[in-house]
DNA sequence: ACAGTTAGTAAACAGATGCTGACAATAAAA
DNA sequence: TTTTATTGTCAGCATCTGTTTACTAACTGT
């Protein structure tokens, strides 16, 4: 057979999804190598078009940087509204828990990349922030109260120790624990820190 | 007065301490912002050495950050032989409540820098796997139970979680937590966590 | 069918980056 | 003092990186 047949082909032109390819991909590389470790042209090469295109969606590769972290933002604000934060010391722990993947851990490992940039800074310390008060007043604790927001910030922080150590180190167990495995300890460091005292 | 007199006068040459001179400058860089974003110029100019002169004491840009490690890590055990890990929660605690600058934490941020090197990547892994294994024996439990090693490994996890968040992030009240502030919380974690069971 | 607009590509540029080889300055050895 | 080895500097290389510009191909409305 020609290669006119094995080519894919000529994919129909569609700025809004090459522009979803392009955040796709990068939003995979930055997570799972950082950013200056990333070079445009291995996103747009993974994204199969081309690196001009890159500067012509996002303006620049921080643009991009940018787009991937106020995506991610979004993403976990959308999941925190579908599915109010649990009660329970048992269902934060299973939200953590969940498969590397998906769901929050990946955009906490995101979270933790910085760019040099100070837009980039803004966004991320945003989501933080916000993420511990919704930590800390999911305990039923009043706003405001400083101990108990220092207690949800270090639960956010192990959370992401544990996302960055099991995608990025290979430790065993740790790295390909499940989620079973994983949540009874949690459940232990959720209840000993958040339990209202 | 002229530019002979301030200027300093020609440091004596001395191949140990520029080599030392270079490991340090390489070890406040790649800790602070990794190994990609870092240059060898950014780091020959803080040392105050010329640039040729890692390629000659390290081989490589790559070999300077493996002697980082390996330093790293030969400090981290040398501080484990002096002071064995304390054997309560309070203990523990208080060494990963330490200073941002000093101690365990720093060690541990580099450690969670990446090169792609395979060589770094097997020295991180081992200084990791040991650390979680000394942690695990700290709480008494026979050596092999796995069920405490994945917790040991999430204590790990967590204070390697809670170093990146105090340094790079800017959370407050996290950020700038006191010793004080921190132990409390940290003890709690630690003891649920590790605790016998 | 045609003109105008939009989507995508290719090539190249300027600057940065890791590294090297030839050389100069200093210290040590003879 | 003369010779030799070591330590440090300089300039440049080849390559990589982010970005831009000029161009071609495809879609849209008329």
């Amino acid at each position: 057979m020609t290669a006119r047949e094995t080519a894919t082909p000529p994919r129909r032109r569609d700025a809004a999804k090459t522009r979803q390819l392009l955040l796709d991909a990068a939003l995979q590389r930055f997570t799972r190598d950082g950013y200056a470790a990333t070079t445009v042209r291995d996103i747009a090469d993974d994204a199969g078009v081309n690196v001009a295109l890159i500067s012509r969606y996002f303006k620049s590769k921080e643009g991009l940087f940018e787009a991937c972290l106020t995506s991610s933002v979004d993403e976990i604000r959308r999941n925190a509204e579908d599915t109010p934060l649990g009660r329970t010391p048992e269902a934060i722990a299973r939200q953590i828990a969940r498969p590397r993947t998906e769901g929050l851990l990946n955009h906490l490992v995101l979270l933790l990349r910085s760019s040099g940039d100070e837009g980039a800074d803004r966004i991320r310390l945003g989501l933080l922030r916000s993420y511990g008060e919704r930590l800390a007043e999911a305990t039923g604790s009043p706003p405001g109260d400083d101990r108990m927001l220092l207690r949800a910030q270090v639960v956010l922080a192990a959370a992401t120790g544990i996302a960055l150590l099991r995608t990025k180190s290979g430790l065993e167990p740790l790295a390909s624990a499940t989620e079973e495995d994983l949540v009874p300890p949690l459940r232990d460091l959720i209840d000993a820190l958040l339990r209202d005292r």
